[in-house]
DNA sequence: CGATAATTTCTGTAAAGACTGAAAGGTTCG
DNA sequence: CGAACCTTTCAGTCTTTACAGAAATTATCG
């Protein structure tokens, strides 16, 4: 298959950005591939597309399974695996926050709670140092804590909203104010962080 | 300086949680570590501390004054620049996020412009190929298009919410329903997506 | 205005990660 | 049941990125 310059700039884009933000270069732009493509692809076609190795293409798209973006279809006639991506841009945000938040905020907020546990079992065991933490950093690790856990009943809660009726959820924006100031009270402190030195 | 255990663990796997979203693990290490600190500190010290060059030190204070979450401070009676990053979670979010989108979701949103314009002046001169997307391809990037600029318009209102007021923000997750069911309609499609197969 | 201290830049090296091509493992079909 | 086809795994290579140490630059002090 070949691309025409505005979808592959768009892939390169992708793949770009994929890598940006952790995700495996080629994985970005097999997503992005299935993402504007009309039909179910396989990975010979996907290979050749992104003119990389066949194995290459298999790879990423077990990572991408696992990330429980793309699935596979199977066409009549065809043996081949077909492998498509959920159309739905919200769907596929769900999904991949899901996913993140799952691989990396549920440990943190898991070491978080266990850097903060008073004393554990082998504090007094070793020798050397004190085992606790000052109260500086306490505090720290404590607000810290609180961030993850305030962001993760929010995001519980926007886990509920139908991915149809995200978007509109989002688009409301709006509303946020009067959601806020009940009584329309004043903010307390500057909205905007100042001009950086 | 020395860390305790408990210190020395989050500073680790503050540097882990970085690498996987594409920051520099020293340079998480660094923030981290002026994050739990009391007071602000010195190139060397943090060097000596983490066991890494001190040139690297070095690179990481920059990109993460680059960032806008690590800033000088001057101790009197020391030559030495010392650093220190906020200590409000929420002021540091908002600012790592404020520069995540300059960096990476403005550059996608005019790229989907680009992408998506008419006509490009040069379409017509090179031969080959037709230079438009197909109808399809378009969509689907309209549909993502459309995904970032709801995103970014929400956001947008969110910044305009003062730090102090961001936790209360986040944790009003349970009023979310109240506001998006006006009527208390039914949800018209599946709150959660299935199970993977 | 040297001398000393502090910081940054630069270059080579080391480590990590991505990718390829070949081989192995399964499936489907005649 | 064997051949053709498809997919995955694996070992080695290549590329990229991170890092250390030296050299150069800048700032501060006597």
């Amino acid at each position: 298959m070949l691309l025409n310059p505005a979808a592959e700039k768009f892939v390169v884009h992708w793949g770009e950005m994929g890598s940006r933000w952790g995700i495996n270069r080629t994985v970005a732009q097999v997503h992005a591939l299935l993402y504007i493509s009309p039909k179910p692809l396989h990975a010979e076609e996907i290979a050749t597309t992104l003119k990389v190795a066949r194995s290459n293409v298999s790879t990423s798209l077990r990572e991408l399974q696992a990330w429980g973006i793309v699935k596979v279809a199977h066409v009549l006639g065809d043996r081949r695996d077909h492998f498509e991506t959920y159309t739905d841009v919200w769907e596929l945000f769900q999904r991949i926050m899901d996913e993140r938040k799952k691989r990396e905020m549920d440990p943190t907020v898991a070491l978080l709670r266990e850097c903060l546990t008073p004393e554990s079992p082998n504090s007094r065991t070793r020798g050397g140092q004190p085992d606790t933490l000052d109260d500086f950093t306490r505090h720290r690790l404590t607000e810290l804590l609180a961030f993850f856990e305030s962001m993760n009943a929010w995001y519980d809660q926007v886990r509920l909203i139908p991915t149809g009726a995200l978007s509109a959820f989002f688009r409301m924006g709006h509303k946020l104010r009067k959601l806020l100031t009940p009584g329309s009270k004043p903010a307390g402190k500057t909205p905007t962080h100042g001009a950086r030195p």
